[in-house]
DNA sequence: CAGTGAGCGAGCTTCCGCTTGACTT
């Protein structure tokens, strides 16, 4: 074998092994081979920030295999990615597999088609040592960052968090977002909405004016009554829509969230499998490019399938400036394929990815806008109907874009208007003036977040989706699900000759997954921008950006760049650890009547709490925050009820029932037994009679969802779960293979595979149990105590996505 | 799962970006 190509995906080797043919052997080295040292030895600050890089732990193999046969090879092809992160994998490479110059060859791609990977072969060139260098600037300053910031958290505020020049900006946007929603103060103003009778047709007509009081509202509506309304005016406007460009990840995540409810983690899981079935190109891109061939395809597609005057050719340039287009645009491979089978989630994501494709090479849509002035008699005042027509569909005929969340416009209100001509009159049928509150900014989505970090030059399509879940998994944001308030909306009504006025009610600010900032993630934030105000900046990332940018041309050496960033940010972590204070975000909230003590909230070990009495009060009493309540703003009634529990509320079975708040929500202990309260009932003022009806209800779906018990021993159940029936021995749950009738095991047989299934304890316990355990655990050999981290960094990683995608 | 919030205190935690698996709760 003379030539060896490494690319970096193997989904990517086995389609670019077609193009090549047998002078090739092309395989792939599954992304970043090498990383900067886990321990304090890995930047040496004192030696010109010399880093010290160790090949990864799960590529050692990957690594001596690709050696080998890099040893056995003529010419060893690098063609990684031709961004910054991708020269420096090459340059990896190099170094790791230590490649001489003469054997190495650099090729460059920007689309996996036949002719782009031929013309890529017969242009080599050597590694840019330039762009490598400013992707080290971009490790060596994310590592200083990072491990910089964090222990100044663990002193001063928490152990275990984290802040990063990536994760704390993108918690920074959600907590100054809750803010501006705490501020807002909602006004309402009346709109006039008029309907009229044309030949059968309903048309709908409104006032341009809104009205800012009910009074003004009703002396308009007064002043109405038994007036004739005829046109006095008709004004017709073409107007053209034209298509989106072409998918990258974050417009796919914000599209896959909005129209098929999909998290950031469900919609790259999905891609990636059609990605590797080759029915999409790569899934994690910055590019709106699409390659020659592929605009040509989707031409004859359109023609054939709707005819050339649908059909409108074009190619994208990206407008996010931090964007380094080492890919093509997230498109399907082959346009003859109209569908996706591997399940329904996948068929309805490539939909998605085939229609907004199509549409970008689709003909813009054309409308006719015609808006009627309607004149009043009695008033110098003008309605306007306003109605589209779609004159040619174009690219709608395909795709429509969904709305964006901050949208504040109206439901759609323009629709088609029948025939109409000047002079005539309307045959009055009502008139309202209904009342509109303002809405306050919208609470982020994990996609409209992305949008947000995108447009600010933060993060990568690679680190998107894993940067959203993080924030959730350290618990600076989470999706409180808010049940929403009820409120008044007054309405004025004119007809037959009378005004009406009634109140109905109208429930606002009800929310599930949208993202809030936790008690923590607020402390944290204005923690950091107190003394962080560089870094925490909008526009930090931006500002860097351009210095690896000149780097990356030659223009300044990365070591100086990292060394005229770094003195003013060591001074700065010195003094924050020498001279401020510990943060537990303590709000003094006022006077307990009861016992004259002070009422205090913050963030104690566990979580924040409500205290009355000092800290070093020898008789204190706390609880914890639950629900909605924050820290930040919570009031001394709210904190006060909290104390009105365990509330005794009746008697049951000779045992008291008593309703309690804890950290999994409102429930009932009653004779031992635990019983969560569900969403509809209210834990302050829940009553015995429905206490007993929560606790009867409970028992009858145990009931209901237990296949089996066994007399001899009653720590072994067979249940039925959410994904099928599954045994219960003491608090391990146990899995039941397949083809098997779940009814009919025996206790043996159930003992049997819990043993099978147990989990292995001894190193996991050691680790996470309690502290003074872990003295003989930290003796263990450091190869063990890697293991232990992973598996526990995976096994948060696996609940958030749990989490995620429960719904 | 289900009521705590602490310590005379050793050693741990932590970043961003590039990839794919092995897990199934």
């Amino acid at each position: 074998m003379k030539n060896l190509v490494i690319v970096e995906s193997p989904s990517k080797a086995k389609t670019i092994q077609k193009y090549l043919g047998g002078e090739f052997e092309v395989t792939s080295c599954m992304g970043h081979i090498r990383d900067l040292a886990g321990n304090d030895k890995a930047i040496d600050i004192a030696n010109n920030f010399r880093p010290n890089y160790e090949v990864s732990e799960d590529k050692k193999k990957l690594v001596t295999d690709l050696k080998k046969r890099a040893k056995q090879a003529d010419i060893v092809w690098l063609a990684s990615d031709e961004d910054r992160e991708g020269e420096a994998i090459a340059w990896h490479l190099v170094e790791a597999l230590e490649l001489s110059e003469a054997k190495t060859k650099r090729i460059v791609f920007h689309e996996i088609t036949k002719p782009a990977i031929v013309k890529a072969v017969q242009n080599p060139r050597g590694i840019d040592k330039n762009l490598v260098d400013a992707q080290q600037a971009r490790r060596v300053l994310d590592r200083l960052v990072g491990y910089g910031l964090s222990p100044v958290l663990w002193r001063k505020v928490q152990a275990k968090l984290s802040a990063g020049r990536v994760q704390s900006v993108a918690v920074r946007l959600v907590v100054e977002r809750e803010r501006e929603i705490q501020a807002f103060s909602a006004t309402s103003q009346f709109k006039i909405v008029a309907t009229f009778d044309v030949d059968g047709k309903v048309v709908t007509a409104e006032h341009p004016k809104r009205f800012h009081t009910e009074e003004g509202a009703r002396a308009f509506l007064d002043s109405c009554i038994g007036a004739q309304y005829s046109i006095v005016n008709l004004e017709t406007k073409p107007s053209t829509k034209r298509a989106s460009p072409p998918f990258t990840t974050s417009t796919l995540q914000q599209e896959a969230s909005r129209k098929l409810g999909y998290t950031l983690v469900r919609t790259m899981r999905l891609a990636q499998d059609l990605y590797e079935q080759g029915l999409i190109t790569y899934m994690r891109t910055d590019s709106q490019n699409l390659s020659e061939l592929a605009i040509e395809a989707a031409k004859q597609e359109i023609v054939s399938s709707f005819g050339s005057q649908y059909s409108s050719p074009r190619n994208y340039t990206t407008k996010v400036a931090s964007a380094q287009e080492a890919h093509e645009a997230i498109r399907p491979t082959d346009f003859a394929r109209r569908k996706a089978v591997e399940s329904d989630a996948h068929a309805k994501l490539y939909d998605l990815i085939y229609k907004r494709t199509m549409a970008s090479q689709m003909s813009d849509a054309k409308l006719e806008r015609t808006i009627a002035a309607i004149s009043i008699s009695s008033l110098p005042d003008t309605l306007t109907a306003t109605g589209e027509v779609i004159v040619f569909d174009g690219f709608l005929r395909v795709y429509s874009e969904s709305r964006s969340d901050d949208d504040q416009d109206d439901e759609e209100t323009s629709k088609m208007l029948p025939p109409l001509r000047v002079g005539q009159d309307l045959v009055f049928q009502s008139m309202s003036a209904k009342e509109r509150f303002e809405r306050p900014p919208a609470r982020y989505t994990e996609a409209s977040l992305v949008k947000a970090l995108e447009e600010l030059g933060i993060g990568r399509p690679s680190t998107y989706a894993p940067t959203i879940q993080n924030i959730q998994a350290r618990n600076y944001v989470d999706k409180p699900e808010r049940e929403g308030r009820k409120r008044d909306i007054r309405e004025l009504v004119l007809q037959h000759d009378a005004v009406s006025r009634r109140v109905h009610q109208e429930t606002s600010g009800a929310e599930k997954n949208k993202l809030a900032p936790t008690d923590i993630g607020m402390i944290v934030t204005d923690f950091l921008v107190k003394h962080f105000d560089n870094i925490m900046d909008y526009n930090f990332t931006a500002n860097v950006e351009k210095q690896f940018d000149e780097i990356a041309q030659g223009m300044v050496r990365w070591t100086e760049m990292i060394r005229a960033f770094y003195g003013p940010f060591e001074a700065e972590l010195r003094r924050t650890s020498e001279t401020a204070e510990r943060q537990s975000g303590e709000r003094l909230l006022g006077v307990d009547p009861a016992s004259g003590k002070n009422v205090y909230v913050r963030l104690a070990r566990y979580g924040p709490i409500a205290q009355i009495g000092e800290a070093d009060d020898e008789v204190k009493r706390q609880k914890g925050l639950t629900g909605t309540l924050k820290i930040e703003t919570i009031t001394l009634e709210e904190a006060l009820e909290l104390f009105k529990f365990p509330r005794t509320i009746g008697l049951f079975e000779e045992h008291p029932m008593d309703a309690k708040l804890g950290r999994f929500g409102p429930y009932i202990e009653h004779n031992k037994a635990f019983y969560s309260l569900p969403k509809e009932d209210n834990p302050y003022t829940i009553d015995g009679t429905r206490g007993v009806e929560v606790i009867l209800a409970r028992r009858q779906k145990i009931e209901e969802n237990t296949i089996k018990t066994f007399p001899e021993d009653d720590n072994v159940k067979i249940l039925k779960g959410r994904w099928g029936p599954f045994i219960k021995v003491g608090k391990q749950n146990v899995r039941i293979p397949k083809d098997t009738d779940a009814a009919s095991l025996t206790l043996e047989e159930c003992l049997q595979l819990a043993l099978q299934q147990a989990p292995q304890k001894p190193v996991k316990a050691a680790a996470a149990e309690n502290t003074t355990a872990k003295k003989t655990a930290v003796k263990k050999t450091a190869v063990k105590k890697t293991a232990v981290k992973k598996t526990a960094a995976k096994k948060v990683a696996k609940k958030v996505v749990k989490k995620a995608t429960k719904k």
